[in-house]
DNA sequence: AGCACA
């Protein structure tokens, strides 16, 4: 019942989810909505009679982990508020291939599932992108730090409005727009003529606000210009 | 409620 009593851990334990949604669509959408808090190795979620209506997310970091439970608690999540915890044992995607003293058959089994999960997880990071292929190729060599401040951008819990930084100069908010627009539950596009740059995007809530973020992260008006987008303060 | 790795 303490659920305070679980160590941290990479990997976060969800539930009360949603029982009805298909388990490829819950993985896409989990996988979309927590690569805000950090790099996402894994998703795991199965509809067998004792595991449905729960997940695991597993991150390269702790510290993701860590913030996802804060900011995500509670979170309404196909009508269901999230309920989660650190996972009371550590993922197999992240089992370390060191058993070096080991040299039997296992250990090579061992490698085979590892490979087998590194490519699901990879599997997951193409769905999760498919609806969005306009930003693949767009995309930077690696995540997008946004550019402001320090950096614990990550902290910044959940909000239906988006805040876009690092346009280039002459954006439009129809160039933003026609790019916005594609990701169900777009609203509008607000820009402040005084501070060039930046944008508000409205979406309806904050699911389709984080699918949009997932989607759009780093893509490039300008080579130079990697979007930074995060939700905005409220 | 339920902690796995189809």
């Amino acid at each position: 019942m303490l659920t305070a009593d679980i160590p941290p851990n990479q990997t976060i334990y969800i539930k009360n989810l949603n029982e009805k949604v298909k388990k490829e669509e819950l993985r896409r959408s989990l996988y979309c909505l927590f690569s805000q808090y950090g790099r996402i190795l894994d998703v795991v979620a199965l509809k067998t009679q004792k595991l449905r209506g729960q997940a695991w997310v597993c991150f390269s970091e702790v510290t993701a982990a860590s913030n996802a439970v804060r900011q995500m608690q509670g979170f309404p999540f196909y009508d269901k508020p999230m309920r989660i915890q650190y996972a009371k044992t550590k993922s197999d995607c992240l089992v370390e291939a060191e058993g070096v003293y080991d040299p039997n058959a296992k250990k090579k089994k061992k490698q085979e599932e590892k490979a087998e999960r590194k490519r699901r997880a990879e599997e997951v990071q193409q769905s999760a992108t498919a609806n969005g292929s306009a930003a693949d190729n767009n995309r930077g060599p690696t995540s997008f730090r946004p550019a402001s401040g320090g950096g614990d951008q990550e902290t910044i819990p959940p909000n239906n409005i988006l805040f876009i930084q690092n346009l280039p100069h002459g954006t439009t908010s129809m160039m933003l727009h026609v790019l916005f627009q594609q990701y169900p539950g777009f609203k509008e596009v607000r820009m402040v003529e005084a501070k060039p740059g930046i944008a508000f995007v409205e979406f309806e809530d904050d699911i389709q606000s984080s699918m949009a973020m997932q989607a759009l992260q780093g893509f490039k008006i300008t080579p130079q210009n990697p979007m930074a987008i995060s939700f905005a303060k409220k």
